[in-house]
DNA sequence: GTCTATATACAGATAGAC
DNA sequence: GTCTATCTGTATATAGAC
C-alpha cells in the first residue's frame, strides 16, 4: 500500500548501509537521512534499529542465496558449476553482505540477526556440498576428496578473498585466490581422470 | 623503565580489545578499564585511540608473521610446510588478529592502521608463495599451479575459515575448510606424481 | 503516518589539580 | 605521570504536536 513507501525505503538504505559498514557503524540517523525519512516514521515502523535491520539483513541474504542457486543448481556437469560460482563476476571491494556481518561483534550476540547469518552459511553449504557429492559420484572428482569438507573450503576461499581484497583496497588478492582454487581442481581431476 | 608500567598495560588491553571486538568497537573508557589506568595516564602516554591502537596492532602483526615464519620457512618439503601452515592449531572463534581488522571500515580509512594491515598480509603472501614455487620446482606439485595465485587461495581458506567459524560459533567449518584444501593439494600432487 | 523537540548514555578528548 | 572533572558530539529512543 502507499503508506509503506517510507517503510519500503527504510529497508532498502538499510540494506545498504548493513553491506557498507555493517551493522554496529550504522545509525538510525544515518539511514533517515539517506531514506529521507523523519524519526518519527521509522519509530512508526519499527520497533528499533534491531528489528529494522533484522528486516533488511533477511532479505539480502536471501537475495544473496537465490543468486548461488542460479549458478549451482541447474543441469551443467557438477565440476562446472562450482568453478562458475567460483569465478562468477562480484563486487569485490564492496564484499558480501552477509559474510560482513560475522565479523560484527553485536550481530554475533543479537539473536535475530545472528540466526539469519547462520541459516544463509547452512544454505549455501548444503548447496554447495550436493555440487561436490554429485562430481564425486560422476568421477570429475576423485573420491579421496569429502564434499562436506570442500564445501567448506570454497565458501572459505570465497569469504577469505574478500577480506585479503579489503586489506590491499585491491580486487586483484580475490581474483587470484579463486583463480588459485580452479587450478587445483582442475588439477585434482586430472589426477583422477589419469587414474 | 619503571614509569612504562601503565604504558605497557595499555597496549596489552589494546592488543586484547582489538583482538576481540576490532578497532571502532573499542573505546578509550573499555582500555582503560581493562588496564586499570585513569584516563590522563593513556592521553600522556598516546596522542589518543588511533596512536594506541596503531602500537598495539604492529605488535599483533608482528607476532602473526613470526608465527606464519617459523612453520613456512625451515628445511622441511616445501608442501609438508604448507599442509602444516593449514593445519596449525589456532584460536579459531577468536579469529586472526590481522584479518579481523579488514572488516573494519574505520581501519581501511586511517592511514597508519591500514598500512600495517595491508604490509601484514604482503609479507604473509611472499613467505606463502615462495614455499610453494619450491614445491613446483621440486615437482611436488605439477607447474599448472602457479605459486603466487595459489598463495592467495592458501590465505583465504584460512581466513574465510574464521568467518565461517564466527557465522556458526563452532570451530569445525574451519576445520572442515582446512581439511578440504588438504586433501585438494594432495590430490593435485598426486596426480602430478603420476604423470 | 509523519514530524520536531527532547532525554539519556556514551565516545573521544581537554583542563588543570596533585 | 597520574588523577578527576568537564566538554562536545553522536547513538538510540521517547513525547507529543500535526
Amino acid at each position: 500500500m502507499m503508506t509503506n513507501l517510507a517503510r519500503d525505503r527504510l529497508i532498502q538504505s538499510t540494506q545498504e548501509l548493513l553491506w557498507q559498514r555493517g551493522y554496529t557503524a550504522t545509525s538510525p540517523a544515518a539511514i533517515m537521512k539517506q531514506a529521507a525519512v523523519g524519526q518519527g516514521s521509522m519509530y512508526h515502523h519499527f520497533s528499533g534499529k534491531t528489528e529494522l535491520a533484522a528486516e533488511a539483513f533477511r532479505l539480502s541474504a536471501e537475495a544473496t542465496y537465490r543468486k548461488a542457486k542460479l549458478l549451482l543448481d541447474n543441469g551443467t556437469p557438477a565440476l562446472d558449476r562450482v568453478i562458475s560460482y567460483l569465478l562468477r563476476q562480484r563486487d569485490v571491494l564492496r564484499g558480501c553482505p552477509v559474510g560482513r556481518m560475522a565479523e560484527d561483534a553485536e550481530v554475533l550476540t543479537t539473536p535475530e540477526l545472528f540466526e539469519i547469518l547462520q541459516s544463509t552459511f547452512n544454505r549455501l553449504r548444503a548447496l554447495i556440498s550436493e555440487v561436490l557429492s554429485e562430481g564425486v559420484s560422476t568421477a570429475e572428482l576423485p573420491t579421496s576428496l569429502a564434499p562436506a569438507e570442500l564445501a567448506d573450503t570454497v565458501l572459505a576461499i570465497v569469504q577469505g578473498g574478500y577480506v585479503l581484497a579489503r586489506a590491499e583496497n585491491d580486487p586483484a588478492p580475490f581474483e587470484r585466490a579463486v583463480n588459485g582454487a580452479v587450478a587445483l581442481l582442475r588439477a585434482a581431476a586430472d589426477g583422477q581422470a589419469r587414474s
